[in-house]
DNA sequence: CTCCTGGACGGTAACGTTTCCAAAGTTTAC
DNA sequence: GTAAACTTTGGAAACGTTACCGTCCAGGAG
């Protein structure tokens, strides 16, 4: 039934091959055009103070050629940064990322600027090389999401970096994030309204995001004078929709099984749904209530479609481009920014569980 | 209920702001450790031919300047391509693409290469300029994922190119894809034995892929003695969820609605199902069966588990950069070769609906 | 003791662009 | 009619690196 083993063919058709000659240069346009070299430099940006015979005739020896800048030459010179920026983050497989990527994509498009994605380990040590190696791309600025682990040798590094999603430790840059701690609120106040009292909240292991929610979590619980049970407090050792799946099963099989869930990251929503639909919950006790963190899609399709507390993750990532282009041309020059953007809860029925009886 | 509007702080901590100072050039190492240019650019790239105290010097003294290569400049001199590999494709936010992204970034980083994201417009000539924009960047390869439109302008670039996904009109080069044709047959083959004779298919508009996919889809129709009803062979104007979706909600309130549906993209898919979900068949009728194109998140949780035709798409990825590499490297001089990854299905029980009676 | 060999190092010429300066040509003002 | 000002153009220097070519010194052979 599979198909046939990967296969591996010459091609065959008559297109022109790749040829390996050397691209022209300005000076072969200034040859081709009878012009001096400054004079192309002058006509490739701009044309301002040429004439219009004399630009017109340089441009049809570019044509000719096939000439483009070499983008590389250019950006040695003194003061003429690259026009590229960085983008430095986690699993691109994580529509989070995923969504910031593209969204800081078209920001950075629009001003011309194209996105040097560095390869991102996961461990600190495999951050911070793939930044120097970016840094000596001489990229304009970096935008980061930050692992844990000390930033503090961008100091010194000359080029604007903003951060975005959580705050680096040891440097005073530009950071975009949402709100987290009023997410965690929302959530918990929500399923708190249900009348839930038993809430347990999964976390991805000591990312900074997460902490801010649990923050929110005990914000909300205390002032709804709910007493927070530290065992249903769950600090997983991995971010994965596995580790919170294990997780669950051990939380719903337990005695005093909680009776809502808030998840603080999408993966570990995935994780909580894909448990709850194993477990079967204890006679008389229903299913349990579900708050995710992020939206993700076909949230709204599964058999009880999922409440998350959700933030515009396309706007962060517009958000921390524009504020990096800026900084990199130098158009703001204001002290670093913190910039929060506010959550929002997506009621579409997990959530809205009441606690049974 | 909604969070307290975007809110902006300036950061008030105290930490070492970002200096602009001037990065350290190979000539300040040199210096400092008192030796000559070359000692310093023989030590930066491995160091042979130096005595070990004279090296230990220069090490000591780009330590002490925190010197790192520019790698602009480096890439300036001839032969030395840049470090760097250039993907485009589309929409990031759809999983395909993002795993490519990701499985790329992977293998070119295991190089120490980095992989430029050009900003993609949807339009040919906006793909076009990003494409031409990338190679003034001088990288040393490029993978592309095309659109339609000709491609024979990447002939004279003198840059190895590799397409992904599918094949590019009007230039010899290696690409690497899966078999469309032979994963259309996979799905319909698969529906036909469930005992449906009117299956649909959805066709995303005019991409090369979708087109193999509907020739397995014929061909599979064909061996099996069914002839193919053209009015529900579904080309749509869009490759949207939207236009999926609207596309089935006229096709099931047809008096001859199909009794299966082949979705052959993704987004098509979840389009498929969202439509479904609200859609009344009418008495005596079962539900549809549906097949996708393409794994995605959450297809097994789904109130019926969505059975797809997928193939690897990391391996995909990865495929087409190593390829890249290799040939960026010239340690591959191989005509320009066309990789076939196969196909594979996967039940889940929307593909294992029987024909109702 | 001299010559030769070879390793270690220093200096310099590119790479392709931008930017600045000076030269040439053209117009304007007196 | 000449000077001044402005416009257009050509040429050279510089950006930071690598590659090549000498030079210098140590040590071995004759």
């Amino acid at each position: 039934m599979p198909c046939p083993e990967r296969e591996v063919n010459p091609v065959s058709e008559t297109f022109p091959k790749q040829s390996g000659s050397a691209r022209p240069t300005m000076i072969d346009v200034a040859k081709r055009a009878g012009v001096g070299l400054g004079t192309v430099s002058r006509v490739v940006n701009g044309g301002a103070g040429v004439r219009d015979e004399t630009a017109s005739r340089v441009r049809a020896a570019i044509d000719e050629l096939g000439f483009q800048r070499n983008e590389v030459a250019r950006a040695l010179r003194p003061g003429k940064k690259s026009s590229s920026l960085a983008l430095v983050l986690g699993d691109l497989t994580n529509p989070f990322y995923a969504t910031i990527a593209k969204a800081s994509l078209e920001v950075a498009g629009q001003d011309g600027f194209a996105v040097v994605l560095g390869s991102v380990d996961e461990d600190p040590e495999g951050e911070r090389r793939a930044i120097q190696e970016l840094i000596g791309r001489q990229v304009a600025g970096l935008m980061i999401v930050p692992d844990q682990g000390d930033h503090s040798f961008l100091a010194g590094a000359g080029v604007p970096v903003v951060f975005v999603d959580r705050p680096a430790h040891g440097i005073e840059a530009d950071i975009v994030m949402v709100d987290n701690e009023g997410g965690g609120k929302l959530a918990t106040e929500h399923l708190l309204r249900q009348g839930h009292e038993r809430i347990a909240i999964l976390l991805a292991p000591s990312y900074y995001t997460t902490g801010r929610r649990l923050r929110g979590y005990r914000r909300a619980c205390r002032a709804a004078g709910v007493e927070v049970d530290e065992s249903l407090v769950v600090q997983l050792p991995e971010g994965t929709a596995e580790a919170a799946e294990k997780a669950t099963r051990e939380l719903m099989h337990r005695p005093d099984a909680p009776t809502a869930l808030f998840a603080s990251t999408n993966f570990l929503t995935e994780g909580v749904l894909r448990a709850l639909r194993e477990v079967t919950a204890p006679p008389g006790v229903g299913e349990p209530a579900v708050v995710g963190f992020d939206d993700f899609r076909m949230a709204d399709m599964l058999p009880t479609p999922v409440t998350v507390v959700a933030s515009d993750i396309a706007e962060l990532g517009r958000t921390a481009a524009r504020l990096l282009l800026d900084r990199a041309s130098k158009t703001d020059t204001r002290p670093p920014q913190r910039i929060v953007l506010p959550c929002q809860l997506i009621q579409r029925g997990s959530g809205e569980l009441a606690l049974p009886k």
